[in-house]
DNA sequence: ATTATATTGTTCAACCATTCACAATTATTA
DNA sequence: TAATAATTGTGAATGGTTGAACAATATAAT
């Protein structure tokens, strides 16, 4: 892999939209796609996909395309999903709950094997294939089965605490739906999803249609 | 309102922050913000929160900063929030009943007033406050109730038809969490969530660390 | 009334991302 | 084998976004 340059995160967000469609392409048998094609299925520019791609190498072939498996393995590589990162719920509402159910994750390479709540209604159900333990274990869980990555789907007001018992128990990255800005040391990446967004870019463009 | 130039989608995805947190900047009772103060809570420089402001209008006072009430309903007309939207979602599995039950999207603006599926099962049970109506009633309510929202949450196979549907019944926008990208004429406004790009994200910057 | 302090709105410069154009390369056909 | 068609990789041009600096303005202090 090159790697020299700073990678922006414009190609980063790409990148899964390029693997999950070249998944596709491979169930469908289809062995070689262009940029031009692929392109067409994303609703992505050709020239935006081969120069995403040529940030880490060169793994076309002129006058040809791509091969699909091939291309699929580099992906995998590139974004690291080769790993099985091993993931952690905190917060099994109607949130962490359709997450603990969402089967995709694992076919990406995440395994999710702790889930946690402080609900003694929830705490000791099957979710998913996974028990839910009491969020007071967490750190213990974390620890034996060496969790990686936490999402965090509790209610905004303890969302920091969850988040400082997860650092503390040695998560790496933390993906959060929690509608406020989390405070973790440098070195825990934390990436925020924010559901009401696409809603709200929905209204503005409803309400400021371009003339046409 | 100006509205002269074209604003970006950048701008456009930071508005509904600065607003949640306007929100709860009102809440705790405080009347006048500043940029610097804003910028502090949401992780984002000043200067840009000035500059995505004055795309639209100068609210701001020199040498004071924002008044937060006024600020709000500033940002709730450009982004369009005053219409109380109304919304129907389609598939109510895992995510659509999560989506469903969360109520910020009524503090937003967004009124859920159609729940569609094809299992029986579901069909009939109460959701958040909404009955689930057979899919094949779904173009009935949209124009009885005048849903212009749609939020899509079925299975990826069914998704395009789902779309269709929608589009029929006079869906001005939709949300789509399906994994593909949805044909739809020019004049219908779609927004695609992705949930598995976060995921991927962290595993990259896991894998790629920065070499501190 | 004057000065000092705070903070916005705006201009200009720097940076980053996307698009365009084309040389380089591979496969195919005559 | 030579000519043709397809398609990648890349350097240059364009367009857009962010950052830095500062004039303009409001308040508070003296
Ligand atoms: N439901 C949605 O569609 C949706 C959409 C966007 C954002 N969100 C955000 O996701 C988060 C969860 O939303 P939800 O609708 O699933 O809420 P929810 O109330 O259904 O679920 C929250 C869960 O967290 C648990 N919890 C509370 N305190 C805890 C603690 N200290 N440790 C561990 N678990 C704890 C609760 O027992 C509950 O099971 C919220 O921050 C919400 O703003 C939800
Ligand atoms: N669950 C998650 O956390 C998650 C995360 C990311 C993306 N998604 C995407 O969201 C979508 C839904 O995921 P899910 O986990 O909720 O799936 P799910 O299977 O739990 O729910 C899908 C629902 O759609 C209904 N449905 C099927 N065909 C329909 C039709 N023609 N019309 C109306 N309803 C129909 C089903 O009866 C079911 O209730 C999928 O496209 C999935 O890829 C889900």
């Amino acid at each position: 892999m090159k790697q020299k340059k700073v990678i922006s995160d414009a190609v980063i967000e790409r990148l899964p939209l390029y693997y999950r469609d070249l998944l596709l392409l491979q169930d469908a048998g289809i062995d070689i796609i262009s940029s031009e094609k692929l392109g067409e299925r994303l609703g992505i520019t050709p020239e935006q996909i081969r120069k995403d791609l040529t940030c880490f190498g060169a793994f076309g072939k002129k006058g040809v395309g791509y091969y699909v498996g091939e291309l699929c393995q580099q992906i995998v590589e590139i974004i690291g999903l080769q790993q099985h990162w091993k993931v952690g719920i905190a917060g099994i509402g109607h949130l962490g709950w359709a997450l603990a159910n969402y089967k995709t994750f694992g076919r990406l390479g995440f395994r999710t094997t702790g889930l946690f709540d402080v609900d003694h209604r929830i705490i000791g159900q099957n979710v998913g294939g996974v028990i839910v333990t009491p969020i007071s274990e967490m750190d213990n869980v974390i620890r034996k089965e060496g969790i990686q990555i936490g999402i965090i789907t509790t209610p905004a007001s303890v969302a920091q605490q969850v988040a400082d018992q997860m650092v503390n128990a040695g998560i790496k990255g933390i993906l959060s739906f929690a509608p406020l800005r989390l405070n973790v040391p440098d070195h825990i990446f934390v990436f925020r999803e924010d559901l009401s967004i696409g809603l709200s870019r929905i209204s503005y463009y409803l309400t400021n249609k371009p003339e046409e």
